[in-house]
DNA sequence: CTTATTCCCTGATTGC
DNA sequence: TGCAATCAGGGAATAA
């Protein structure tokens, strides 16, 4: 599942590239009506054609591709979405919803096993998602702000971590690793936190996303990055998918429970 | 405004 | 063993 780390990660492989390139030629398969969003697929593909990739940014979760046109074209990987680049063509796969041939002659191959990914083709990143909270890693990350939405909230913690208003790019297994991390449980309601809890959760949201950074992002189950490489930092959780196994700080056995309608693992000693 | 639930989709897992 | 029901998950849409 693509979080943060994971599409920085492509966005940083993307960049070198494919910064520079235009697009040649476009296909959006019809097995995947969802795909594109806001216009017709034949449109997306038309608009695309001839246009210039100048540089690659993200937002939260977002992949952008920024167009010299100053056109913005957007990927949303959501679960299984895969965004690779290949020097020859796109790779055989019964999940291939889409291709994007290069004015090199490579491709860019989006796969997506459960078709929830979504792109657009739009004028101002807005039209995509107008309500995206704050960059994590980023100055916009204000402390005193991220407090005082704490302090009025009654839902769990770890639904405000998930919540992409409240701050862009945390998915499931970095709100886990981040509230263990912070030494609080998933479910305590936002608003009993201490002050310094809250300041510790605030740092490390970021120290999570830093370390995941730092191993191309962790690769669970669908994930790759842009030359289909696995991440690392499975290997470096805490508690994500440790259910029943020792907390490596205190021994006691992690725990599952249900937070906001998703599996949410926590050590019972470690996180009051 | 809030929080909780449903839905999309399909391979993997669980249950009888 | 076999086959159906349930689960997983991001996040938008809908319900309460």
């Amino acid at each position: 599942m693509p979080e943060l780390p994971e599409v920085e990660t492509i966005r940083r492989d993307l960049e070198s590239v494919i910064s520079g390139r235009s697009v040649a030629s476009a296909w959006v398969s019809e097995n995947a009506p969802r795909l594109v969003q806001l216009i017709p697929p034949d449109e997306f593909c038309k608009q695309l054609k001839g246009q210039r990739i100048e540089r690659l940014s993200r937002r939260g979760k977002y992949l952008i591709l920024n167009l010299q046109s100053g056109l913005i074209w957007a990927v949303h990987l959501r679960m299984t979405g895969r965004f690779q680049h290949n020097v020859e063509g796109c790779p055989e796969s019964p999940y291939l919803r889409a291709w994007f041939e290069l004015d090199d002659g490579s491709f860019l191959c989006f796969a997506d096993l459960r078709k929830f990914g979504m792109m657009w083709l739009v004028d101002d990143f807005s039209a995509v998602n107008p309500l995206l909270g704050p960059e994590p890693l980023e100055d916009g990350f204000d402390l005193k702000e991220f407090a005082a939405t704490m302090k009025r909230r009654s839902a769990p913690v770890k639904a405000l971590l998930l919540d992409q208003t409240v701050l862009a790019g945390v998915g499931n297994i970095y709100a886990d690793e981040a509230l263990f991390a912070a030494g609080i449980r998933p479910a305590r309601a936002a608003s009993t936190l201490t002050r310094p809890a809250v300041a510790r959760l605030h740092q490390r949201v970021q120290d999570v996303l830093h370390a995941a950074l730092g191993d191309r992002g962790s690769s669970f189950s669908d994930y790759v990055d842009a030359s289909g490489q696995q991440g690392s930092h499975q290997l470096n959780v805490q508690v994500f998918r440790r259910t029943g196994e020792p907390c490596y700080a205190c021994g006691t056995e992690i725990r599952r429970i249900k937070v906001a309608g998703r599996s949410t693992h926590y050590c019972p000693r470690c996180q009051k």
